[in-house]
DNA sequence: CGACAAGTGTGAAACGTTACATGTTATTTT
DNA sequence: AAAATAACATGTAACGTTTCACACTTGTCG
């Protein structure tokens, strides 16, 4: 017995609409055909409910309509939030998604990219922190917030602005001596220009800067110990604080809660990120907001029609705002 | 001019090993093969740096190493865990995954679930609201949260349990007023027997229970008018109270922290879910922790074995367990 | 009116793999 | 020692597309 449940094919739609095989092509594929003959074959496929079958046509075509994304982990809400947006704008351009989680270990970087050039993808969107990362010249790179290579696409945040946005309006909101937390690798990749950014606008403003900032693998009690080092008369030197991440405000904002000190009374904080609650409508703290949306739109634009203008600019960045969000006084 | 950057066929690795093509396809799967000829192959495959074309492959074997993940959003903490818990238990396999973020849509759960059948992926995981879901016969399923149909298998954590947990420790923690706060769809899924499980709970330790429950689309606010009807001398009438996830538990934390509240001194949380910090380390609230990474490897265990064997339970319910967070006083 | 071009349908040959029927050895049985 | 039987390599036919050369129809022009 023939498989029942099997797809129609190419070859029943044709003998279907009473055309040749290469007609049932053209019609799917948009190339000029009949008027006539068009109707006839677009009544079979619907009729037979015919869809192409994505494995004979990356075969022949070397066109298989998936991109993979390497993200480090969707389990932080900016990298899931990403993940999110880059699954959205793929699906509206028509294309499938190979999710490749890397837990930020940068074999595991490689290795995806390896299998996933061997697997044909039509691109790559990824997110890597591997300073030596090969990517094959036959394969379209997206990258996000990190330069890889002068022919590598990198979309990012205006980071510098960001950082200097975060300084501003700590001045506007009254603060003097301002603090700046940082923990992560040393990469010279673009979120790691906060802090130039963040340095800038404290010395345009006049603003007091300090700064503690951990590496990959140090212990973070480091942050706690730092900040009681900077306490006085049980009041902390420092009446403003941005930290690199939302994620590191949150750890931050425990460790002084056990201090003692009140947010925002006491301390004003800005995060980076832009993480939202679960509703997806407050934001969770004062923050930098990355356009996670229009990232991921730009990394797909982008990929898609890498090969169309092959002027595409090297570093490409978006804007960022600033929101409240309850970790300081407005 | 040939492409360069083609990848070395099987013919290619036949020719330099000096054998036919069938012979490279039985080393390739497993096939036995004399050890000489073998050990030729093997080389050539390795000297070639020769990867096996999954287009060819699946067109011919009906067999793509290919799983589609259906999620809702995975910019929600626990769905972006799971989403990444199920990513590495599909790699250790050797499978690839799809994404396909659904975002609560009834209908794009449905047209995901139709693109890919008809790209023949090997079998579906999905976490879905659909209540009236048709998936093909032909594409193994397994279902998170939610029971389907009785031939497909569903991979959840013990919610009833969870609930009646949720209820003795804030009973052990010295509550005797408690309350039940809860929004989300009023599907007949697994989650919603958080409810019952607190009820039973509250009744064993001898708790005042209350609740309030919102439907999805209410307007969060009616929480906060809720609060505030049981607000008597500035104190709240109750000292526990229980969320049904961890997202929510946020919010109303924040809510309570307006209406002047300290958390955990006069009331005492719970929620559910176990989401962690941006470190992966502590949790950001009390709650009752689902095993993420195991219903994950649940999850894929099931949807590969299940044709093996049959008999595959309907219902798969994992043990949750409970974790302080600084929500409550322990 | 014959020739030529433009437009468009057709059929066959790939794409890289797997499976199956054949061949070819080497090994065992009587 | 001849025959039967393993054991295993080989070649070929699919799988469902796309593409390309070719054929056929029309219409146009000298």
């Amino acid at each position: 017995m023939k498989k029942k449940s099997s797809s129609p094919t190419m070859k029943d739609v044709a003998a279907a609409a009473g055309v040749s095989l290469g007609t049932v092509s053209k019609v799917v594929n948009g190339a000029p055909v009949g008027e006539e003959y068009a109707k006839r074959v677009r009544d079979a496929i619907k009729k037979l409910d015919y869809h192409v079958n994505i494995y004979a046509q990356g075969l022949k075509a070397d066109r298989t309509y998936t991109v993979a994304v390497l993200i480090p982990n969707t389990a932080h809400p900016y990298f899931g939030a990403l993940t999110y947006y880059l699954n959205l704008a793929l699906l509206k351009q028509g294309y499938r998604m190979l999710l490749c989680c890397t837990g930020f270990d940068v074999n595991r970087e490689q290795e995806y990219i390896n299998m996933v050039q061997q697997n044909k993808v039509d691109g790559i969107i990824g997110l890597t922190y591997n300073p030596s990362l090969e990517i094959g010249e036959n394969t379209p790179f997206v990258s996000i917030d990190r330069i890889i290579a002068p022919n590598i696409p990198c979309v990012a945040s205006d980071n510098f602005a960001g950082g200097n946005l975060a300084a501003e309006k700590l001045a506007a909101l009254g603060c003097k001596n301002v603090c700046f937390l940082r923990i992560g690798s040393d990469l010279n990749n673009e979120p790691n220009k906060r802090r130039a950014g963040f340095q800038n606008g404290c010395a345009a403003a006049g603003l007091s800067y300090s700064e503690k900032i951990l590496h990959d693998g140090d212990d973070t009690a480091q942050f706690g110990a730092f900040l009681q080092e900077h306490v006085h008369n049980g009041k902390l030197d420092f009446d403003g604080i941005f930290c690199v991440t939302d994620g590191l405000l949150y750890d931050i904002r425990k460790l002084l809660c056990e201090m003692g000190m009140r947010i925002p009374q006491d301390v004003q904080m800005i995060g980076f990120d832009g993480i939202r609650d679960f509703f997806d409508k407050d934001y969770t703290c004062s923050t930098i907001v990355q356009p996670a949306e229009a990232i991921a739109q730009t990394c797909v634009s982008t990929l898609l029609n890498r090969s169309a203008e092959n002027s595409t600019p090297s570093l490409i960045c978006l804007p960022v705002s600033y929101a409240p969000g309850g970790t300081t006084r407005d």
